[in-house]
DNA sequence: TGACAGAAGTTACCGCCGGTAACACACTGG
DNA sequence: CCAGTGTGTTACCGGCGGTAACTTCTGTCA
């Protein structure tokens, strides 16, 4: 039916590519209980396929998550490691998340809002990358106060809470939108600085 | 068969309670992705008695949240009340909601971490206990400061801030325990008093 | 050129899920 | 005695993630 002679359907090969392409055009727009059948149907295939190349569900989803997770950990180190002020630093790692989040929403969601869940795999495997982004602010912060060794954890308990209070107030902020991202860099940057100690 | 005459298994109506028992001892045990069959089993009934109940699995969820989250929230606006110094109010604050992870991890991880998700409502209905914590928290900073009404927003962004980061720091300490409940409130708190800030 | 290995892709199925329709049984009040 | 109401059941629906078994195409090498 849906192959006539009109619609020629490619017999070749699907690259991983297109299939992730195909993939990610489906879970932004259906959020992240998109159904394997759905993606399977935007690339023009059916769903064995998907499970030759990714093994399950959880799989897909990683491989998805991977090609934007590097990307943001770069920026993140970048922001991290410039020169300048310490606000400065602050303010840039801040304001990379948050560009992120404001330029595709549905994007921020799948990535860190571990929507899916349902299977403890996935959740567990997506769980990860607020893992990585909490070890790498935590290896930043551990720098920039040049800490030693015995004090890590400290560094990594505030590394992981940083790491959750922007997450969070994005959450908020993209619902509510107060003000600018501007200006939730300002009051993120302003918390971490201390404001509330001086105020 | 699992109704002989040996086990006469009550023909009389279940309290909702009893429902609500059953539902949180099989949640509790399996995880969030229980299923409605495994926990009408439990209470020793089946799927349909439960749906006239609650209606649908969101509405068991919520029903479920609700008997445990007024009492986290009212535990949070005393210690936000308290008298004392600041930071006494931050330190108590905090440990009122580590003590809950800490005492019962599958709770909390059922609570905050909107587990389910699967179904947009779910997760929708699930997530409002997250903010309900960071409004509670803005009043609380709100008073705290006592800020004027324009500079609400900000009280707001650092509450929803400050609950994601002691959710998130939660999470990577059930997990990594490199030191006890009490060092944890210490840490997050003087992050929050600007420990960073001076460092 | 042609037989063939193997990848690419399909159909058809499994068990389970959330959710519902339709029916069976007890208990009460008129 | 019987209707009505509430409690419970069985049996089903569509759709999910995942898989087995088969077909069809394509590139390779004698």
């Amino acid at each position: 039916m849906a192959t006539t002679a009109s619609a020629p359907a490619r017999r070749g090969p699907r690259t991983r590519a297109e299939l992730l392409d195909a993939a990610e055009r489906v879970v932004l727009r259906d959020g992240p209980a998109a159904s394997m059948n759905a993606i399977a149907a935007e690339a023009g295939i059916t769903k064995p396929i998907l499970y030759r190349h990714f093994g399950d569900k959880a799989g897909l989803y990683v491989a998805l998550a991977d090609r934007h997770i590097e990307t943001l950990l770069e920026r993140l180190r970048t922001a991290l490691t410039q020169s300048g002020t310490r606000r400065a630093r602050t303010e840039a790692a801040i304001d990379a998340w948050l560009r992120l989040v404001e330029g595709n929403p549905a994007l921020y969601r799948f990535l860190i809002h571990r929507g899916q869940a349902e299977e403890p795999q996935v959740r567990d495997r997506v769980a990860v990358f607020q893992r990585r982004l909490g070890e790498a602010l935590a290896a930043g912060i551990a720098a920039e106060l040049a800490l030693p060794e015995p004090q890590w954890p400290r560094a990594q308990a505030w590394a992981h809470g940083i790491v959750g209070m922007v997450q969070a107030a994005s959450d908020w902020w993209l619902d509510e939108q107060p003000f600018d991202r501007a200006a939730l860099t300002r009051h993120l940057a302003d918390l971490i600085d201390g404001a509330y100690a001086r105020a």
